[in-house]
DNA sequence: TCTGGGGTCCTAGGACCC
DNA sequence: TCTGGGGTCCTAGGACCC
């Protein structure tokens, strides 16, 4: 049976998120932006129509926003978490096949409605997802997920689609792949356009019609599957269940450069926790922690350093993490120096019920296991940071900036939508 | 003054083994 | 004079994704 791939995508999916909840926002334009206030993440329509750039600090286009009376939003994770659960939830009605792809988009396996008015299909989804959650969303169907990804960018940009393009069969095919610049192509990045382009291909069509040779030498396997799939070779299958993860990191920019070892040591700290907490609710634990921390990397060649520390037993007891992490913190810190971010790397995770004992360490694994647990219950019932550890401090100075944070809308019973009738 | 955060996969090269 | 040919594992770096 000939495969096929829908793509489902939020169109501008933070910014989408914040009018959900507030409707005065409605036509006009909205930016979010990323952790301490620092880039542009998420642009509407309308911010995009008046020259706002994506991943612009937002230092640079102060004049822009002043003079078009921009909506500007400190990014709400906890929000757009919750609402992409949501739009995620309302496909899996449509069929148990989905792929939750990132936080905005999903693949679904559409091959057993061949025969079926795709396009329409597509729209009744797309009506749905809109009714259901408030959050306007774009359709793009091909025979590989490359395809549909392109498929679904055309969707975005033609008006007459109604959100909803198939490429599968299409009359317009190479046309439409015409109009796709290479760069803009799933797979092919900064590195890859400048040498594609050298070459002289600049959109998906030619990328398509390239010889295989050349792009397996240039751009290895990768690339070639890229190409294959742009034939209408599916090279990418459906990747249902979520793969076990490889790693895990929490890193941040502090809110105000850190020159005082104790302040960077909450901070690593409370970076520590955030990961502990992680883990306990994926069942993980880990062998090989790297505590990094960073200076200025526009001012400075270099300006990072770390530790690593392998612990002797898989953990994910926040005690230990802080323990480990912070006698690296304090090796390596220097003073009179200024850092600017810091972070944990979690690497080598075990299944948590799966750890190997070791004969010479002494821990009462049981007692960890009850004192985490009734910590991530009252944090989960009561709000995030209720109890939390000193050697995170209380108050710290050094948090991210987020001025412009909306409520939490669907995930803090003090933060519902107020409506006046 | 002000520049995000969290991931994955592939490749090349070296060490080591038989 | 001569000095194989695989495997495997690890690491660093580079490419990409959202």
């Amino acid at each position: 049976m000939a495969e096929l791939y829908a793509l489902i995508d939020c169109n501008n999916f933070y910014a989408s998120c914040e009018r959900v909840f507030d409707p005065r926002l409605e036509g006009r334009p909205i930016i979010v932006l990323s952790n301490n206030d620092g880039c542009v993440v998420a642009r509407s329509n309308e911010a995009k129509a008046v020259g706002v750039a994506m991943g612009v600090p937002a230092f640079k286009i102060r004049d822009l926003i002043e003079a078009n009376d921009v909506q500007v939003f400190s990014s709400n994770y906890t929000l757009y978490g919750d609402m992409s659960r949501r739009v995620m939830e309302s496909l899996s009605q449509f069929t148990p096949e989905v792929e939750i792809y990132s936080i905005d988009e999903a693949f679904l396996d559409v091959s057993g409605f061949v025969g079926r008015d795709l396009t329409e299909y597509g729209r009744t989804i797309r009506r749905s997802i809109r009714q259901w959650t408030g959050i306007p969303v774009s359709v793009g169907i091909g025979e590989t997920k490359t395809l549909a990804k392109i498929a679904n960018k055309t969707a975005k940009r033609t008006p007459g689609s109604e959100g909803v393009v198939n490429l599968a069969g299409s009359a317009d095919r190479d046309e439409i792949l015409s109009q796709i610049a290479v760069e803009d192509v799933w797979g092919v990045g900064p590195g890859y356009t400048r040498a594609l382009e050298a070459k002289g291909i600049k959109n998906a069509r030619q990328l398509r019609d390239t010889d295989e040779r050349w792009i397996k030498k240039r751009m290895g396997v990768v690339g070639l599957r890229t190409v294959l799939e742009l034939r209408g070779q599916s090279c990418l299958p459906l990747e249902l269940g979520r793969p076990t993860r490889q790693g895990m990191t929490v890193s941040r920019l502090f809110g105000h450069p850190i020159t005082d070892v104790e302040e960077l040591k909450e901070a690593v700290a409370t970076y520590l926790s955030t990961a502990g907490e992680k883990l306990r609710k994926e069942n993980l634990a880990v062998g090989v922690v790297t505590i990094f921390l960073m200076r200025d990397r526009f001012k400075e060649i270099h300006y990072t350093q770390a530790a690593t520390v392998e612990l002797p037993v898989a953990t994910n007891d926040t005690r230990e993490l802080i323990r480990h992490g912070l006698r690296e913190v304090g090796s390596m810190f220097s003073p009179g120096r200024e850092y600017k971010k810091g972070g944990v790397i979690l690497s080598d995770l075990v299944r948590a019920d799966e750890v190997q004992g070791h004969l010479f360490y002494e821990m009462d694994r049981d007692r960890s296991r009850r004192l985490m647990r009734g910590i991530d219950r009252v944090n989960s019932r009561l709000g995030a940071e209720t109890v939390k550890f000193a050697a995170a401090g209380v108050n710290p100075k050094w948090k991210v900036k987020a001025c412009r944070r909306s409520r939490r809308y669907t995930t803090r019973w003090d933060e519902l939508a107020v409506v006046r009738a």
